[in-house]
DNA sequence: CGGCATCCATTTTGATACTG
DNA sequence: CAGTATCAAAATGGATGCCG
């Protein structure tokens, strides 16, 4: 089985011959905010079968982007992590995030899945580096069963899926507000003060959240019907 | 006939959904140094046939991405330009060409094709803002016959296709040694001694060039063989 | 559960011939 | 040139079964 490439001695083209195939942005993704068992993975991408999950990781291992790892005690299971390579498309798809949600974030479609985790993906494509210059802080996303943290340190953002240690605030969110919030089709106040979503912890680093996290606003692309 | 979806509400699968389709990022890419014409886009991408080109085409118009246009005397020939929301994916073209020289850009394979255009943008983006504040300067650069230049404004640059109108300073450049110069094999010094480049204008402006285009250490991705 | 193989219907693509 | 039409080759989606 050759492997297909675009034979362009062109940085864009050879990055997209390693991971322009369809799903694999979207399994960089998944590990962004984590290591990632099989299973993990095929129930985050609905149409996705087996097959192909297997080939896509077996190509993406060959070529240095993910490493198979045993995960901690007391899971001790298998799984996915990114290499440093791997890592270093961050940048990739958190810029993909930021057109999404600057062009395609309309109003959910029928039928459309959605995990938490995209959307704190969402919301680190929007940190701001320049407003968290000197701050430290560690939120807690609650979202109905799954769990995330952003630890914001300096100019810098980790998210990553689990719990926090000793988090400044705590966030518990119901799953539509979650959704809406990160697609800057709410505010965090709006679902607060809607109940559907609480905050407790540092008032502080909660009146900051939305500084670091500044949700690019919507805009429209001229649609041609014809 | 339907359009396949991930089906996701996610930025980044909303986003792939439009333009995660072989050879559309590179159409992206082409488009991002000014309007090409149909043949143009055709003879830059070996490989990729009239049918698909014009369903591409179709397509990133329909969605809003790209607009045909008009080409200004004494052209007058019918092309394709990028709309705003077009215009908004150049990060992720970026983002994707400096993965790909820090991880990707060994040796040219035989066989590889290569355009100076695709050097242009990988310089841009390595283009340093800070380095750049405050500064102004109009660079031509002249690879056999293709003419390029790049315009730095406080921070910001521009780069397209075409003659600069009073460039500070013009580099003309062979092929191989632009090839070599941008994936980060070699230096302009390098290539100005060896005879292969030669540079004329402002002296002060061509010292900085280096400043403002900084290029990835290359490093290089875990090999798994088995 | 993790992972791979197989079979098959459907899409996508690549290459080329053809038309205004 | 710009773009359609056509057909063969490859990639994908989905189901299923196997093995440790």
């Amino acid at each position: 089985m050759e492997q297909r490439t675009y034979n362009q001695y062109c940085a864009t083209a050879r990055t997209l011959d390693l991971v322009g195939d369809r799903w694999t942005l979207l399994l960089i993704r998944e590990l962004l905010t984590g290591p990632k068992r099989f299973g993990d993975l095929q129930h985050s991408l609905r149409g996705l079968g087996t097959g192909l999950l297997a080939a896509r990781m077996k190509h993406l291992e060959r070529e240095g982007l993910v490493r198979k790892v045993t995960l901690p005690p007391p899971a001790r299971t298998p799984a996915y992590a990114l290499t440093p390579a791997g890592e270093g498309l961050e940048p990739v798809v958190l810029a993909l995030a930021r057109w999404g949600l600057t062009w395609a974030m309309d109003e959910p479609r029928e039928q459309e899945a959605f995990h938490p985790g995209w959307a704190v993906l969402g919301l680190k494509a929007c940190f701001d580096a320049e407003a968290a210059a000197g701050l430290r802080a560690l939120y807690e996303f609650r979202v109905e069963e799954e769990v995330f943290h952003a630890r914001v340190d300096d100019g810098a953002v980790e998210t990553v899926h689990g719990p926090a240690q000793h988090p400044d605030v705590v966030i518990t969110i119901g799953r539509e507000a979650f959704r809406d919030l990160a697609a800057s089709r709410s505010t965090l106040a709006e679902a607060i003060n809607g109940g559907a979503a609480s905050a407790s912890g540092d008032q502080q680093a909660l009146r900051r959240l939305h500084h670091l996290f500044r949700l690019p606003a919507p805009r429209t692309r001229p649609a041609r019907t014809s």
